[in-house]
DNA sequence: ACTCTGACGAACC
DNA sequence: TGGTTCGCCAGAG
């Protein structure tokens, strides 16, 4: 817990199973910052910058929307990357989303690290 | 030092 | 049903 606010984002990101996702939001409550879900998608953003090898197209918000497609350089390799893992895509929608979702509060350890 | 801007999400109109 | 506001808080200008 005294590591930056990225790390512990990106420990979580790591832990999600192939083929599952997850949402921002559901990332930061794990984190114990329920309403800081916009600080986990710009923990994403940097990242991409600090080329950290994360399954980050596994992380899509609440409604299974990927929109962080953008920063994925080409404007399907978020959804490539999925599909190549069994999620269906259609419209940038997550389909069965709700079995797909993966919650970081159920799966993981309550105080992991 | 200050303002604006988000890979979000929930609460309000 | 749907647009607007607000909380969150680290960078960029």
């Amino acid at each position: 817990m005294n590591d930056p606010f990225f790390e512990r984002v990106y420990r979580v990101v790591e832990h999600i199973p192939f083929g599952r996702v997850t949402s921002y939001g559901a990332i930061g409550r794990y984190l114990g910052s329920a309403r800081s879900a916009r600080m986990v998608g710009w923990a994403m953003n940097a990242c991409v910058k600090n080329e950290k090898q994360l399954p980050a197209h596994r992380v899509v918000n609440r409604n299974g929307l990927l929109t962080g497609k953008a920063h994925f350089g080409e404007p399907n390799a978020m959804q490539m990357l999925l599909e190549a893992e069994g999620v269906e895509i259609d419209d940038n929608q997550v389909q069965d989303f709700k079995r797909r979702f993966w919650d970081p509060i159920e799966e993981l350890p309550p105080d992991l690290y």
